[in-house]
DNA sequence: GACTTGACTAGAC
DNA sequence: AGTCTAGCCAAGT
């Protein structure tokens, strides 16, 4: 997994959702590199909404250095998407490939 | 190539 | 619901 896997992936989230780090990880082939994501988000280039990446928690990570720096939660809130004491609701919020509800096995 | 450093996570108390 | 821990992976030294 390299970064610019990170960035192509995370530049094909719509507005209005979101994806976990993990979840990227997966995406690009390497399943338990969440945290290398998170690497390749810190040096993230332009033009990419590393914005909507959040953890698996739906929370926003906290940085080393937070200062000077736009709030990930009001991008967030502005393309719409609700934080209920301070989180995320995932199930609402995350970006899915390929999503089909057809093949879903039985619920109950 | 051997450390060190995190925008990570799932599991265990 | 918090707090720890042990894995994990890519980059930087």
């Amino acid at each position: 997994m390299t970064r610019t896997a990170v960035y192509a992936i995370v530049r094909r989230v719509p507005r209005g959702k979101v994806v976990t780090y993990g979840q990227v990880a997966a995406l690009a082939g390497t399943p338990r590199a969440a945290r290398a994501v998170g690497q390749a988000m810190r040096r993230c280039p332009g033009g990419v909404p590393w914005h909507r990446v959040v953890n698996s928690q739906g929370r926003v990570s906290r940085r080393r250095h937070a200062e000077g720096m736009v709030s990930q939660r009001l991008l967030l809130e502005g393309e719409g998407i609700r934080f209920v004491r301070g989180r995320i609701d995932l199930r609402r919020y995350r970006w899915r490939v390929g999503f089909r509800p057809d093949l879903l096995p039985e619920l109950e």
